[in-house]
DNA sequence: GCTTGACCTGTGTCTTAGACATAGGTTTAA
DNA sequence: TTAAACCTATGTCTAAGACACAGGTCAAGC
């Protein structure tokens, strides 16, 4: 299996797999008639390992020293329970961030629906953003300067 | 104003002015004595206007074409009106994936809550996660090669 | 056998929005 | 005067690939 149907094969793209081939997640045999990479049953399910832990937001890194305790022999499931619960910890925190993104982008849609458009003026680019100002971040002290 | 105490009134790092400087979206004065930056009146305002807009999580390729319009005399109002809605819907489905990522993590932390450790087998890296394979994405064609 | 297009190889560069480092010049307070 | 704190320009680093390039290989058709 040459690295174009094992992408389709594992639904990814044929980069990605070059990728974690290029760092050394992974390591094919070569063909030795021609040099090309030959990902074989234990790669493949090596791969399969790899893109499962990255649906669940795993960077690569840490997908790199998962596999290596594995390699080693060792279990790797206390890290992978410990990988999952920090992970779930910050995705709780992006999540808030773009409910608080989301909140602030349809306010200023809503607040703009009936305000006319300006050219700007010495002292303004946009008036919308502008004007948006003290509503982002309330009260930011406004010494003079 | 020099660049530290820019940052200070504006609450944010020397070094993002300094980008942004770098990058030429605010050009200050130089002060002809010693080569040090002078950031004045005008820049300033300028500067409040990028950080705000970066608030509304515009890119700084965005801001640019924004500056330049009115750089130019023009309003820049339409422009950031559509960068504002187009950032809306990408965070809207950044938002859904955070939440489906929420769930999958949860699931995780649950499901595995009763699972015992294991050492690695021949064709098992972490059963946790490759248990976890099927309930990640339902039935992907399982191709045998 | 030869050509053509699809595939492969390794390597290098690009992306974001700064953060950090380095080497050296300047300012400010003790 | 000296040391700390500041400034300068420049270069490198981050994540996870995507894309490009130059050249080698393979499969199909003629």
């Amino acid at each position: 299996m040459r690295v174009k149907k094992l992408a389709n094969v594992m639904d990814t793209t044929p980069d990605t797999v070059r990728y974690y081939t290029r760092i050394g997640l992974i390591s094919p045999m070569k063909n030795p008639e021609n040099g090309y990479k030959v990902y074989g049953k234990a790669v493949q399910r090596r791969l399969k390992f790899i893109l499962s832990a990255r649906q669940l937001d795993f960077s690569v890194d840490e997908i790199r020293d998962i596999l290596a305790e594995a390699d080693k022999g060792h279990t790797a499931c206390p890290l992978v329970r410990e990988i999952v619960e920090r992970r779930l910890a910050e995705t709780e925190k992006q999540f808030q961030a773009a409910l608080l993104l989301r909140e602030k982008l349809r306010k200023a849609v809503n607040d703009w629906q009936n305000i006319p458009d300006k050219a700007p003026s010495g002292h303004m680019i946009c008036h919308l953003i502008e004007g948006e100002i003290a509503t982002i971040s309330q009260s930011e002290g406004e010494h003079d300067g």
